[in-house]
DNA sequence: AAGGTTATGTGAATGTGAACACAAGAACTA
DNA sequence: TAGTTCTTGTGTTCACATTCACATAACCTT
C-alpha cells in the first residue's frame, strides 16, 4: 500500500473491488493518460486524484448557476457533495417573486430574467432545476448568458448548439428503469 | 402519423430527431423485441408505449420506499415525475426524531428502525438517500427487509448480493463531468 | 544481492454497440 | 390497379470497449 518514499498506493484490483469492476478494466483506462502507477506497489493516490482532477478541467473551483430553486434545486443548494469535486453554487435564478431575494445556503436568489449577468461573472456551467414545460426555453437563455455546460434534471431532451454539451439525468427514469432486473414475484 | 385505423403513429427517423440519436439505432433497438411497427406508417405509439412499459415491468403501479428524508429525500417526496411511470412512494423513514411522525406529500415518515415493515408491505424498491457514512449500513437492513431494487443517490459503491440490483445517480459527479467537454478559455 | 512476489502496461482476442445500406412490405395517389 | 413514396427490419461493416494473458519492472525478504 506504501511505496519507498512513504506515499499511500492503490493497485489496480483495490481500486477494481471497491467499485465493482475487473482490474484490468482500470489498468487499461488509466493507461490512456500516461504512465500513472509503479509496478510492483500500484497507483500513487494523490498523484492519481490530481491526474484525473486535471483530465476533468476540476483543478481550480468552477462556479455553476442553478436555475430553478424548487424542491429539488433547494436540495441542490443545500447539497454539500459539491464541494468534493470542488464546485461553487456562484448563483440561483427562479421566476417565483415569492423566492426572489430570500437566500439558501448564503446563495441569493435572483430574477430569472437577469440569467445574462452569468457571461459578466464568467460562470460557464448550470444546473437546470426547472420544470420540463419551462427547460428548452431557460436552456436557450443560458446559451445566450454564455453557458457551455448544463446539468439537466428535467426529463426532455434539450436542444442546443454544438458547443454545448448537456448532461441530462432523469430521476424517474432512473427509478423506472429497477423493475426490469427484478424478477417477477 | 395515423395508419388507417386512425392510430397515432411515429416514425423511427421522428423519434431519433427528438432523443437525438440516429434513427437506425430506435429500429435496431426495437427490433429486439419483436415487430413493434408497420412499414410505410411506423410504429403505433399506444402499442410502443405499452410494450417498453411492459419489458421494464412498469404496467402495474410499482410502490417504492424513500430512506432518508433530508433534502434530497423531501425533494423526492415531493417529485411528481414518479407518477408518469406509474411510481407510488409507499413509505418514507428517517432517524430524525423531528422529522419522524410527520407528512410530506401525504407520506408520513417512519422511525428507520421499521424499515422490516417494507417485506410485509411487500415493497421492492427503495430509493436511497442517506448520508455517505450510512449507506452501506441502511442498504444491509434494506436488503434484509426484502428489498430488491436500490435507486442509490449518495456517492459510494452499495456492496449487495447478487440478486439485489443498484442504480447509482451521484449528482456532484454528473455535474464534475461537465468541465471535461468545455474548451480552456 | 538474489530470488520471489507483486502489480503495471499492453498486444491479441473477444464481445458489444452503432452506422450503413438496402430489400421487403405497407400506404397513398391517380 | 399500378406505380410511387415511405418506413421498417436486418445483414454487414465498422468502431469501440472489455477481457485475457503475459512480458516487464519495481518492490520486498532473507
Amino acid at each position: 500500500m506504501a511505496n519507498e518514499a512513504g506515499a499511500l498506493c492503490i493497485s489496480s484490483t483495490n481500486l477494481a473491488e471497491f467499485i465493482g469492476v475487473n482490474s484490468c478494466q482500470i489498468r487499461k483506462d488509466f493507461s490512456y493518460f500516461g504512465y500513472l502507477g509503479i509496478r510492483g506497489s500500484g497507483y500513487n493516490i494523490e498523484k492519481l486524484i490530481k491526474k484525473i482532477k486535471s483530465i476533468l478541467k476540476i483543478t481550480v473551483v468552477q462556479k455553476a448557476a442553478l436555475v430553478g430553486v424548487g424542491n429539488l434545486g433547494s436540495a441542490i443548494l443545500s447539497f454539500p457533495g459539491f464541494a468534493v469535486y470542488g464546485f461553487n453554487i456562484a448563483a440561483a435564478f427562479d421566476v417565483s417573486p415569492q423566492k426572489i431575494g430570500k437566500k439558501i445556503n448564503n446563495v441569493k436568489i435572483e430574477n430569472i430574467s437577469k440569467l445574462w449577468i452569468l457571461k459578466r461573472k464568467k460562470v460557464n456551467l448550470a444546473i437546470l432545476a426547472v420544470p420540463s414545460e419551462a427547460a428548452q426555453s431557460t436552456t436557450e437563455k443560458l446559451v445566450k448568458a454564455g453557458v457551455k455546460g448544463i446539468l439537466n434534471f428535467s426529463s426532455c431532451y434539450l436542444s442546443v448548439p454544438k458547443k454545448v454539451k448537456v448532461i441530462t439525468t432523469d430521476i424517474a427514469m432512473e427509478l423506472a428503469r429497477l423493475p426490469y432486473y427484478i424478477p417477477a414475484g
